[in-house]
DNA sequence: TATGAATGAGTGTTCATTCAT
DNA sequence: TATGAATGAACACTCATTCAT
């Protein structure tokens, strides 16, 4: 059997990873459809067998993985038994696992701006909301300071994106699950009560 | 002849407050000259009277002002005499000020990540750096956790604008002046070695 | 296995049908290949089994019909016996039918201008010189006015053919086989001697 | 004084004259804004400094003349005093004076079908129209034969129109001018009483 | 014969920039 | 300094056509 197992199926796969590559380095606006044609190697007319347009690409490849990565937040943090502490752990890890494996993709998803996609509604479940309701679920074990959701939310989300923002710009070079615990243990201290 | 009292001052402060209204809004790209231009009330061409380019335009708008909040922080976290915490206490303060009196400044200089602008050098110094360097300080104070100076800026930085983040999104509806010692708090409980 | 017995014929002529009903609505450049295969049932790449080009297919609709209708009218108005006027009316007759039974049709070949189609030769006899040549019978037969006959012509084409695109239009709502008479009396009034 | 006296005001005049021509020679769809700029000798992006689309300049184009042609054919009809003959006279020679001045005018107004255009609302009084109404007056006056206006209409709309558009074609060599009155006196015998 | 994913030249349109006023 | 008509390179997108299946 020859080698050539490639163009099996769809390039769609290739437009989006070239695409999302681009929309990080350069922006959306900053993109030009020639830029993602030639980077994933097909034609520009390509583009348009999988997509409506430049902005529809944009937004599908934003909240079908933002959706995604929510689902996988809350299935860490709810699947995560007994103290609340390992809760707050498991998403400290689901964040930075991200952040290892698709730094790309966690740039798109949770950096980013995006003010080209305000047009479209935002309705699915957001990581922010799941860690707002884990803070809740903290004040209701009776664990929590005396701080409203949203704010322990904005806490905790500051805290681990930050972290990795700066994983990526290099200011930190150690390995971001290798920081886990002590990030984790920071969100701790920040949302839980005085021992 | 009357004496022409109007005009006695230039209209590059309306083109730069329309421009920062304007990317703010819609992002550089997405933001076009002549859309500064009505919004300033001037004639398009009036803005190459004052900038070479947009992209100068967004530049200088960026650099002096940041390099300027920069210098303030540096000046508040210096000049607040006694305990690193009060030191904290005057960072926290001073994002919170500025997000208060001009949210639109705040979003263009610390929440945009402006693609458009990284062919610039970012030379200067960077509230980050201020971030950190408090960080240091308050390691070599013996008061720090084990943590490295980055990481400790990095949580930092991550509680302090994410909190004016989720105000400017309508998340957290308190001011920021009235949540200055909470999240004073909880960075020095971060940060801050155990009692 | 069953014996398939649709498909016994081509899809040749579901293709042309959609492509007049769409040509005569948007004009050919504003139909699509894609157009005209949705319209027709059928995948795109298939119209090319049969036309090398979109033009192609116009082309082979227009002159094919615009031959086949000359040849008819000619048929009519040659095999029309006895007086000039009767072979007026025949010729007013198989304009008349071809716009009740086809209006389509009608409109592809007679109305529209297909600036699109210029391109190619136009050899083959029109429907406008069987008029002028009928014109030129009756001037031969001494009954004409002093008129030169190509003059007689556009007279008759055009009450003909105006007629029938205000039917077209609605400004008309008589069957067009009712004004037979109507229009052939007019003709001959146009061209016919005075009494 | 030097000669160059061009560039005084704007070059709309310009665009709209190339627009036009091409417009008849390729049709609406077949002209590209290239095409149009170049024609007209300025840039492309010039032709939207005065024009929102291709579409809204041929629309414009269409829709101002037409209607100026229009009330041009009304004041001639209205204005001529005295006997329906001369009403109708007057009819032709508005047609005939417009296709010797402005050809091309003529052709876009009168001949072209327009699919293009169809979006657009068509409101105002057209040619036709006016016709019908002198054949309704012409009824009224009791001179006219037993016939619908809206055919009379179409009989001396299509007269009018064929012969000129058979002129355009090198069908008919005498000057429009010249054929005023045998057109007019076919016109006559058309829609007028028998003696 | 029939298909439709892939192609890329060509289209209408935008917009930063220039310049005569 | 201020203007806005003019410019043309660059853009997102279309669509006739091809070809492997």
């Amino acid at each position: 059997m020859l080698v050539e197992t490639e163009k099996l199926h769809t390039k769609k796969p290739d437009i989006l990873q070239a695409a999302l590559k681009l929309f990080v380095e350069k922006g959306i606006d900053g993109t030009t459809i020639r830029d993602i044609a030639q980077d994933a190697g097909v034609g520009e007319g390509t583009l348009y067998c999988h997509f409506k347009s430049k902005e529809e690409m944009a937004w599908q490849l934003f909240y079908q993985n933002l959706k995604q990565f929510t689902q996988e937040l809350r299935r860490q943090v709810e699947g995560t038994p007994g103290d609340w502490r390992q809760k707050v752990r498991a998403a400290v890890k689901a964040f930075f696992e991200l952040a290892e494996e698709n730094p790309v993709l966690f740039s798109y998803l949770l950096v980013g701006e995006h003010t080209e996609l305000k047009k479209f509604p935002q309705e699915a479940l957001r990581p922010k909301d799941v860690l707002i309701q884990l803070v809740e679920e903290v004040k209701e074990a009776g664990m929590c300071r005396e701080m409203d959701s949203p704010l322990g939310g904005a806490l905790l989300l500051g805290m681990i994106l930050r972290v990795a923002m700066f994983k990526r710009e290099g200011l930190i070079t150690a390995r971001l699950t290798d920081l886990i615990d002590k990030v984790a243990a920071a969100c701790c201290r920040v949302v839980g009560r005085e021992p």
